[in-house]
DNA sequence: CCCGGGAGG
DNA sequence: CCCTCCCGG
């Protein structure tokens, strides 16, 4: 029956995400992981392509059992539609949800309860998006530290550089205007292409970009490529640096400093479909000192 | 007959030619007009539209009509192709032809023998452009003033912009690099939008845009105007100046000096028609003395 | 030879 | 959500 049938869908969806969630001792071996204790901060930022209505239960499934696995202290996702959104909800009751609209498709931000304390939100309008989109701030506290956590889907293809532009610069504003006792990570699906980044000047005094702090690790620089995804069946290779993290440090109080970066859903489904067209971003950061001196201590 | 009705259409074009040649007597009454004698420096540059091959016989007719009524020292043409160089080659025979290629379309500079001496020629090629344009060079004596005649069909299309300012810096540097003593007058269409110019910093010391020169007067302002022109049947408006007029004045010598530019084939045809898409330019200029001390003599 | 949108690769 | 080509406006 639809009842029997919806009840076992749900289950699965359920198993997904807790049966791979890692207790907190398989958490403690792991750095790049979340567990209760961990002071490492970890943050994934993923375009799930919600537009996108193929394979949609094994692509929600799949994004669940990930989520699950790494247990991310803060979630940031985009194209967020309103049924995948109810489901998310019902599943993660572990973390607070924060959506920047409740139609067509929009960003989220998912707080892990146990690690993080919510503080307040805020959503930011573009005043002349023709897609939409806005910028969604969640200010919060984790371990001590008061952060300020933003999110956005920045206006999408080619043709869509100017406003872009016109928006990226006001996620810079509200990064920069942030209080500076506060820690500003900024984690989205950007759409940038270099050029546009060096046609604004480069990055602003202040905001650094987290994969070039890290080095700009090759194996983690596109987060969107139909060299191996194909979900959009795009016959050309072209790889972009669509999905980016930005921080800005506090003025006053501990630093905080990126770790790691690694990419996330690579891997095939098993209906031979990917998660989303992006990969995800899955990132760490640490507070306070400075790798040399937390070395030598 | 076959034999019959091409005597005929040759003949209606030979007449289009000569009916309207001005007679030395009525040039000499209007100054912007070619007369043997006329120490005006005449010349017309024009984008022909050779490569639409609607309505070509009344089109080139139409086209043999005004060359043949304002009887230009220098004519300048775009988008010529076989077919039509060689009928106009064949019923303007007082003219000197030079052309640019011989096939697909191209670009030639056409030289009234009882008024300009040829002395030699050149053609400069555009290393990378996608579409077979080049840079063709005449130098010429008018009334003992040794002169360099230019004329080119730089890259087409909004996407052309890097190539097309390429080729403009090419232009730019053989007029600067013309011999002291010659003045360069460059004519054609450039498909340049007044960003592109700016973006290069401007006009480079020593040319000068004839439009720019004549205070730019509105009414020569748009060559390429669908406002108007409706022979490529595009339904917005839009009005650019894509035909411009070069000019370095010699170091040494009298200096040239434009007198007028006006704008021709605004008139429909018969069939309902344009001659081109472009308008042509009409330009006239005179040397020596300033305009004051003309005035004054 | 403008612009935008839609299809196909 | 890449690009190019084609078409209609």
């Amino acid at each position: 029956s639809k009842s029997t049938q919806t009840k076992q869908s749900s289950f699965s969806l359920k198993q997904a995400y807790w049966e791979n969630s890692l207790t907190d001792q398989s958490a403690d071996q792991q750095k790049t992981q979340s567990s209760t204790k961990s002071s490492y901060l970890t943050v994934i930022s993923w375009n799930i392509d919600g537009l996108d209505s193929d394979n949609v239960f094994n692509r929600l499934k799949g994004l669940l059992s990930l989520l699950g696995k790494h247990h991310a202290d803060v979630v940031l996702l985009q194209e967020l539609i309103p049924p995948s959104l109810k489901i998310l909800e019902n599943i993660m009751n572990d973390y607070q949800f924060l959506q920047a609209s409740d139609e067509d498709y929009f960003t989220g931000i998912l707080i892990r309860k146990d690690r993080v304390q919510f503080l307040q939100s805020n959503i930011v309008k573009y005043p002349t998006t023709e897609m939409g989109r806005n910028l969604l701030i969640a200010n919060v506290s984790f371990l001590g530290h008061p952060l300020c956590i933003m999110t956005s889907h920045l206006e999408s293809c080619k043709t869509g550089s100017q406003e872009r532009l016109n928006q990226l610069r006001r996620v810079w504003k509200w990064m920069k205007e942030a209080p500076g006792d506060h820690s500003v990570i900024f984690g989205g699906d950007t759409n940038l292409r270099d050029w546009e980044v060096k046609k604004l000047g480069g990055l602003p005094d202040g905001i650094s970009d987290v994969w070039e702090m890290l080095g700009k690790p090759e194996e983690s620089r596109y987060t969107w490529d139909t060299s191996i995804n194909d979900n959009n069946e795009i016959p050309n290779s072209i790889r972009l640096r669509f999905d980016r993290i930005f921080i800005r440090t506090a003025a006053d109080g501990a630093k905080l400093r990126p770790e790691s970066m690694t990419l996330i859903g690579l891997e095939k489904l098993k209906c031979d479909y990917f998660i989303s067209d992006h990969w995800g971003i899955l990132c760490t950061f640490l507070f306070g000192a400075s790798e040399e001196q937390r070395v030598t201590d």
